[in-house]
DNA sequence: CAATATCTAGGACGGTTGACCTAAACCTTC
DNA sequence: GAAGGTTTAGGTCAACCGTCCTAGATATTG
């Protein structure tokens, strides 16, 4: 692995920052500030804002592709694999409290600014949707996995959308289990 | 009724370009323009843009209010009320695939500006949450209906966040019903 | 050490924003 | 139709935004 450079350092604080204030309301100065440099230098590394935005994206998207791997590694059982999705809102507890779900709020700011990079961003939603959608194929779910998937990914999305609202960590909790039970008593053999 | 007055129409105004472009990205002049006046006049009606949001979430409070109401009145019976608020999602379907959830976007933007009207607009959740919770009690729920009422809003939401960002309306039907089928499946008195 | 490529700092630019002010136009009601 | 409050139009302001430029610092290589 390379060094983290400069670039990385600020793709990262951008990362964060367009996560816990939003992409708009991000400024190049509070980026380079974060990061502890000159709005200057900044300059030299991304030419415009999009291009930092795509950056962030594409971190995003790296680390939801990895993320994907370790759990198709580490379980050998697809109902375990998509326990593993189902955790990551326990995981992250406390930031989607505060700041909601990374993708899902970057990708509505985005689609209402009518920003191009909106596919990019919803490509990382397509990812998991993928992904969960052949752990089910896997199930033997056939024709309903797609639908399966979507339907966790929209649980999962309106889980994080009220716990930040309401401040609300436990919710999340109660809700997990929930996801869990409706997992189990949705497979088609059952034991 | 009154007559509808000037800082109505621009309050109407700023409650859909929130919406549809969000509270940061919308200008006095694209609410001015909008409504076709000048933003001198417009400075005269709201001193502040904050101002302008209170209006705004005010607004959104009282159509909750009497829309849930009307509810209260049509359907006596409390699933028929219920299937009410999930046929929202029906009713503004287009709109949801294009900006999300009014409430659920705008509660999260604010809460990430860190601004102070966030408890504001969440408090229109709460409308909603009390008035499910009070119909789920009344099919004799009794403690489980604080958790049902907060489900079937998340439920709500995380169809919105991704119908939104997969720009896919039909999404919102197939979900719809199986929310009702679930409400189906989890009163305390089965036939 | 010299030469070159890479990185950094900080200032300057047009443009837009929210906020503010003043003067004119528009109603009332005597 | 005069007086006085209400509404409107449009200009001004400082602050900030994304963008761009240049000169100096640092590192690399011959």
């Amino acid at each position: 692995m390379k060094q983290e450079t400069t670039k990385d350092r600020i793709a990262e604080a951008a990362k964060q920052l367009f996560y816990e204030r939003g992409f708009e309301a991000t400024s190049f100065a509070d980026i380079a500030s974060e990061v502890g440099i000159s709005r200057g230098n900044f300059y030299y590394h991304f030419r415009t804002k999009d291009e930092i935005l795509e950056a962030v994206i594409a971190r995003r998207k790296n680390e939801t592709c990895s993320m994907l791997a370790d759990w198709q590694a580490e379980g050998s059982d697809p109902v375990e694999r998509i326990t593993c999705f189902i955790h990551i809102l326990i995981a992250n507890q406390s930031k989607i409290t505060l700041f909601g779900c990374p993708v899902g709020t970057l990708v509505s700011e985005l689609t209402k600014l009518g920003h191009g990079a909106q596919d990019q961003a919803t490509s990382i939603f397509l990812l998991f949707r993928g992904w969960l959608c052949r752990q089910f194929e896997e199930l033997g779910c056939g024709e309903r996995s797609n639908g399966l998937a979507m339907h966790l990914l929209a649980r999962s999305q309106g889980v994080a959308t009220l716990a930040q609202a309401f401040k609300d960590p436990d919710f999340i909790n109660f809700e997990v289990e929930q996801m869990q039970s409706w997992l189990q008593s949705n497979l088609p053999e059952q034991l």
